[in-house]
RNA sequence: GAAAAGGUA
């Protein structure tokens, strides 16, 4: 059943989702029955090329074989519902999950919290948050990065910047994403300074935290948009100082 | 020993 996993997962990496689906019927003409690991590899590979009724017709048949899906599988159909735009369906599936007695972690709710953000539902996204809390998960340096972006983008960089300390504050250690994403609501509300600021801090801190050619993009973008060029040009240097590669 | 989530136009 391991064989199985790795080769239906090594086919959709490839894009060959539909030969994963082979797979995953004639492993079951042998007699052996498909995993956890098969259906999330699958589920994950139809959502991404677009197949969501295939994903959805596939969980169908999973569950009418009395297949019990365990966290990773509910995560990844929540995740594609949301990025098909339908996080109210994805929400369901939380229920579903739970009343199964399956309980949803840190992929769960990020995944919940970027559906409602994108839907421009930020209201829905932070009552997912304060249940995530409730439920006794802890949030990791990916779900903060999802709430301070979604924050950002709906013009609350206040609420952004009380999020960030809030995650200092519990020790949780911003990475490389959560410092962009920061940045990046800086300068778009036209604090420059502040996101080169947090780019000095970044310098300073462990390799998790080292900042790469989406977090210099971000601030020469601020830099530019606000007649910095010289001072992108400086940025520009020190970047390359560093041996960070422009793209 | 295999599977799922976040940042730049």
């Amino acid at each position: 059943d391991v064989t199985y996993g790795i080769i239906v997962n090594g086919l959709v990496k490839q894009g060959k989702v539909a030969d994963g689906v082979r797979v995953l019927v004639s492993m079951e003409e042998r007699g052996h029955h498909p995993n956890e690991f098969v259906y999330s590899a699958l589920v994950s590979g139809l959502f991404n090329e677009g197949n969501s009724e295939g994903a959805m017709k596939l969980w169908q048949e999973m569950m009418e074989k009395g297949f019990k899906p365990n966290t990773v599988v509910y995560s990844t159909l929540i995740d594609g519902l949301c990025r098909i735009g339908k996080p109210e369906e994805a929400k369901k599936v939380l229920s579903e999950m739970v009343s199964e007695g399956c309980m949803p972690n840190a992929f769960t709710y990020s995944s919940l919290m970027r559906g409602f953000f994108e839907k421009g539902n930020g209201e829905k996204a932070i009552l997912e948050w304060k249940e995530m809390e409730k439920n006794g998960c802890t949030p990791n340096e990916i779900c903060y990065s999802v709430l301070i972006h979604g924050l950002c983008l709906d013009g609350k960089l206040k609420e952004g910047l009380m999020v960030w300390k809030h995650m200092l504050g519990r020790g949780c250690k911003p990475d490389v994403v959560a410092y962009s994403s920061i940045i990046h609501g800086l300068c778009n509300a036209g604090f420059v300074e502040g996101g080169l600021r947090l780019l000095n801090e970044m310098l300073c801190q462990g390799s998790e935290s080292q900042p790469d050619t989406v977090t210099y993009n971000i601030l020469f973008n601020g830099l530019c948009k606000h007649n910095n060029i010289s001072r992108a040009i400086d940025l520009l240097n020190s970047m390359l100082d560093r041996g960070c590669d422009p793209d």
